[in-house]
DNA sequence: TACATGTGTCATCCC
DNA sequence: GAGGGATGACACATG
């Protein structure tokens, strides 16, 4: 029983060592250092006076320590990186002996001294003697709206842990488990004194891809020390783009009695019924205050139709859910085609047709730009019909369009971080876990999608998006019963075995047609348009390279005839010269305007008289 | 309000 | 001949 509540007490500290093991790698948290600050502060505090405490202690121990310490040093081992001491995860922490359950039995069993040791242990025991009497005089301010009060059944049922519970960390089990080798030491419940900053702090955690892929390796790490395999798993997340398991650590408070079942997170990509949609309305703004680590959890990695487990896309138990594998290379069916699902049944077939689509539509395959659109299929999740992304395109305030934006927060969290726009949507998170509208894959021409656009701001084309395109309003209405993307993007012969199959009458067919022509001419518009800017571009530089080469060219023109002048001054005054030393046969020199001196091609000179030059021309 | 820009669409040509 | 790519021209939305 302690050994639970001592694990509650850890992932307080547990949140508060990791925050500052992020804070000192200058990973930007979103919030103030001095968000951490009271706790550190408190912490600091109670340090002091607990050492006071400590040191009455040892006196009082003696001998019979240091065999419990030797014990417990078995069950830490030494984080080679912070050189502190962490507790191991223990196969089954819950199945310790019962007979120290008290506070201090815990201290002196699990957290004795540890003479020498990094200062980390120190306060850990330190912490652990004042961590239940002070629990029990500070209560939480505020429990948070999200909170759920532990059942007495799952194991926690002290309610002086309460405050630790409401870390997010506390409240989830995965991270719990994911974080325990993060943070050496436990902590005090009355460290948790703002779990609101706490949990503010815990948002923009979680938001970093970067974390979430740390986690995801703690993860594997702790499933492999403990030698739990997914098929063991209570909660398991089928999706194989999703490594990103929830396992039933012993020893960890698991309040899944609270938490809705974890289905298939990959489901995404499966319809989401309206009425589902329930687990969408959380408001971007409102994350931070009010929503814990396990809603987060759930909300980034369960599926929103995990209210229907039956879902004819797929199933959504652990041990009934098929394969992504197994379900890409089922043969194509109609029925399944109800939503786009690129990345499900047709998605391997499209993704090697259309490797870079624009607007997921285009083919382009020019080296030179690469098109900073996301392919069709890397979008995978559109699992909205039209009906539902109609009506989260016609409410912008809906609750389902603020589910778009708080995955849009959170899910390109990094993207805005790094760059503004830098129109890369690489995300690090599974392609077809992201919730992406549909509206967004079609109206996404305008910005993300954009062929040739630099980087622009995306909310130029905002508005657009934000309404379904024509065509989709034209097929809804007539009762398409298929998505636009697929009706474009199809292959001939896929696209015309979906039209023999269904029964559509004359309008429809002619409008799927339309469709498809319109879909095709706007990708080939867009194709276009980024040849003629490209090609623009290349004329332009052609043209720059001209022009540097005439004025080089022009350069060396004036100089050259500055050298030819030159040389004409040298060579007249040379002509002159020599003339001047030329005599007749009487010894007085040659009158320069009566002779001139030429020169045959053997470099022989003659002395030729200019009059008769000139009364020869006028003979002839 | 005029203007620039981006985008979708149509018509047409061509393969 | 159908399908579709390429492209000029136009209309519209948006900043």
């Amino acid at each position: 029983m302690m050994e639970v509540d001592l694990s509650s007490a850890h992932r307080s500290q547990q949140d508060m060592d990791l925050i500052d093991i992020l804070w000192r790698q200058d990973i930007d948290l979103g919030a103030g250092r001095e968000v951490f600050d009271l706790s550190l502060r408190q912490k600091e505090n109670e340090l002091r006076r607990q050492k006071e405490l400590e040191e009455e202690k040892r006196l009082q121990e003696g001998a019979g320590g240091r065999e419990q310490d030797k014990a417990l040093l078995e069950q830490l081992e030494l984080d080679e990186e912070t050189g502190e001491f962490m507790p191991r995860l223990l196969p089954s922490e819950t199945e310790l002996p019962d007979t120290d359950t008290t506070p201090e039995g815990n201290q002196n069993t699990i957290f004795s001294r540890v003479d020498g040791n990094a200062l980390s242990f120190d306060e850990c025991i330190q912490l652990l003697a004042e961590t239940f009497p002070l629990v029990e005089a500070i209560e939480p301010p505020h429990p948070p709206p999200g909170y759920i009060m532990p059942s007495p059944s799952i194991g926690n049922s002290r309610p002086d842990m309460l405050t630790s519970q409401q870390s997010p960390v506390a409240q989830n089990p995965m991270l719990s488990a994911l974080l325990a080798p993060l943070a050496p030491t436990a902590v005090p419940a009355s460290l948790a004194p703002a779990p609101v900053d706490v949990e503010q702090a815990w948002m923009e955690l979680l938001c970093l891809p970067e974390l979430q892929q740390c986690l995801n390796m703690q993860a594997s790490e702790i499933l492999d020390q403990n030698g739990y395999t997914s098929t063991s798993m209570p909660l398991v997340v089928q999706d194989p783009n999703y490594s990103f398991y929830l396992p039933e650590l012993p020893g960890l408070v698991t309040n899944v009695d609270t938490t809705p079942p974890v289905p298939l997170i990959n489901s995404f990509n499966g319809m989401v019924p309206p009425d589902n949609l329930n687990q969408m309305t959380l408001k971007a703004p409102e994350l931070n205050a009010t929503y814990t680590t396990d809603s987060l959890c759930e909300l980034f990695y369960t599926d929103p139709s995990n209210t229907k487990p039956s879902s004819p896309m797929l199933p959504c138990t652990s041990n009934e859910a098929y394969p992504l594998e197994e379900v890409r290379h089922k043969p194509l069916e109609p029925s399944e085609i109800h939503v786009p699902q690129f990345s499900l049944t047709d998605g391997h077939k499209t993704a090697t047709e259309f490797p870079d689509s624009d607007s997921g539509l285009s083919m382009d395959t020019s080296p030179n730009v690469s098109s900073p659109r996301k392919s069709h299929q890397d979008d995978g999740a559109m699992g909205y019909s039209d009906s539902d992304l109609e009506e989260m395109d016609s409410n912008p305030g809906s609750n389902q369009s603020e589910y778009r934006e708080m995955f849009s927060l959170s899910l390109h969290g990094e993207e805005q971080q790094s760059s503004t726009y830098n129109d890369d949507p690489s995300s690090h998170l599974p392609a077809n876990s992201l919730p992406c509208t549909k509206s967004e894959l079609v109206e996404g021409n305008g910005h993300k999608l954009r062929p040739f656009t630099k980087d622009k701001p995306r909310r130029r084309s905002a508005g657009r998006q934000s309404r379904l395109s024509r065509d989709e309003h034209r097929a809804k209405a007539l009762g398409i019963p298929f998505a636009v993307e697929l009706i474009i993007n199809l292959p001939v012969d896929d696209f015309n075995d979906l039209m023999s199959k269904h029964q559509l009458n004359e309008a429809q067919l002619v409008l799927v047609r339309d469709i498809r022509r319109r879909g095709k001419n706007k990708v080939a518009a867009q194709n276009c348009r980024k040849r003629k800017m490209e090609s623009i571009s290349g004329l332009e530089g052609e043209l720059d390279a001209l022009r540097d080469k005439k004025e080089r060219l022009l350069r060396e023109r004036a100089q050259m005839d500055g050298s030819l002048k030159e040389l004409k001054e040298q060579l007249g005054s040379l002509y002159l010269e020599v003339f001047s030393l030329l005599r007749d046969e009487e010894g007085k020199p040659y009158c320069p305007s009566d002779y001139s001196l030429q020169q045959t091609s053997d470099g022989r000179m003659f002395l030729v008289p200019r009059v008769q030059k000139t009364l020869e021309g006028d003979d002839k």
